[in-house]
RNA sequence: AGAGUUGGCGAGGUAGUUGCAGUUUGGUGUUUUUAAUACCAAAUUGAGGAAAGUCCGGGCUUCCAAAGACCAGACUGCUGGGUAACGCCCAGUGCGGGCAACCGUGAGGAAAGUGCCACAGAAACAUACCGCCAAAGAUUGAGCCAUAUCUUUGGUAAGGGUGCAAAGGUGCGGUAAGAGCGCACCAGCAGCAUCGAGAGGUGCUGGCUCGGUAAACCCCAGUCGGAAGCAAGGUCAAAGGAAACUAUGGUUGGUCUUUUACCGGUUUCCGUUGAAUAAGUACCGCCUGAGGCUUCUGGCAACAGGAGUCCCAGAUAGAUAGCUACCCUCAAGAUGCUAUCUUGAGAACAGAACCCGGCUUACGUCCAACUCUCUUU
RNA sequence: GCGAGCGUAGCCAAGUGGUUAAGGCAGCGGAUUGUGGUUCCGCCAUUCGUGGGUUCGAGUCCCAUCGUUCGCC
């Protein structure tokens, strides 16, 4: 369940920047980093579309397959949700050692809940 | 039926659907055209036997200025073969283990030299503590003989004790006591004959002899240009500039000789950009290869050669997942008496990152062959 | 990708192939004290990460493996 490359942040500088600006929310098993490029000229349209990293290390277990599982997961999450976001976030998504045992609807319920508190989402 | 040994296959399948990556074809948009790039549609392909550990061997790339000599250094170590090469594989020899199928093997040299062998023991490359034996002398005694004890000189390595190990082992003869001193068998060494391509096997003869350790230094034989590694290295557009430190030198193990070739190096800051001193993935390298499959020939085999056929992952914050249906396998339960139904699971180890050949480690199921034991016919 | 080191008691650790593996902290038991601390004495490694091998004998030497820490591009 890849995301369309248009969606992906893709180089180290984009995710340091997202780092330094972006606001911080954590949940159990997640922590979410947002940021948006405000430029005060541009309107709606003209706003890059959202995209979003995944970070995960290898504390969180050894072994490619478990991580891979979890990003996949992660990713799925995300490309479902993609259509309700709006344009213009860089958001990374951490995932933290606790998360090793964890289940599609667990990633799913925080997932939505930290985009939630965050602000990116708002939610009826 | 149980216990065990060896080898092999495969890593659930098919269809549909949503989604991702590559390739090809078609279409649309953008840039001044060639072309490049983005999006859409269709077709097609999409992880492993270990992709892992990075323990060996290569290919490939760049650098070391070129040539030569010597010394270092590293690795390997029964024989023959295979291979691009190997510390790998195959076949054999010796030794060790197992009742057997079979398995393991770091298996050159200890009479080139040096070192070490704790404790114990007399002695651990060299000897005599207790013993045994012979001769001489002394002691008790007036003297002699015998015996005993002691001393000195010599012989001996059988016995005792020590130890991982004591100088070939066992038996018989022999001797003052003993000893390969002699004989038989066994083990080791040397020579000859014979079989084998060779490691070695077998037989005969001989003198009887020499501790262990080289995964201690070392000696011998053989192999190796070195260093880095795809983050190698290159293409693209552009624009380089400033400051500081260091150099009579430097150029990849060391020394020397000859000829000549090249030249600065490091750090910091500014700048244009898709990207700026660095992990630039924008592009090449980058997937046609010591390639796979089928078959024939040679070879005990590893493997080699010929013919036919196929194209089979190429990502770069890094592509394989979710759902549905059927088949197959397994487990549990019910009906029921050998089939049906229901439920659950499809596992274990584990994810390509330049590419190959091995090794090692992790790991679930099935099949085949063989060995031993027990029971029945 | 390339390389280097370390695993010894709960913790920090020493250890030229040769008894029963040195210390310190912690812990436990005892003595001293009216009680506690200090001080003193004693105990605590079924064996050196794991598995093989060499050796008469391995924590130490060799091979493989597991874990862990760090460096460079």
């Amino acid at each position: 369940m890849g995301l369309p490359k248009a969606n992906r942040l893709r180089h180290s500088r984009e995710f340091k920047a997202v780092y330094k600006k972006g606001r911080r929310c954590s949940g159990k098993y997640l922590i979410l980093r947002a940021f948006r490029e405000m430029s005060p000229a541009s309107g709606e349209e003209t706003l890059p579309p959202t995209q979003v990293g995944i970070s995960i290390s290898q504390k969180v277990s050894k072994k490619a397959v478990v991580r891979n599982r979890i990003k996949r997961q992660i990713r799925g999450i995300i490309r479902s949700l993609l259509p309700q976001l709006p344009s213009g976030w860089k958001i990374v998504v951490i995932v933290k050692p606790q998360a090793q045992g964890c289940k599609y609807e667990d990633f799913l319920r925080e997932l939505k809940q930290l985009l939630l508190t965050s602000e990116v989402l708002h939610g009826d």
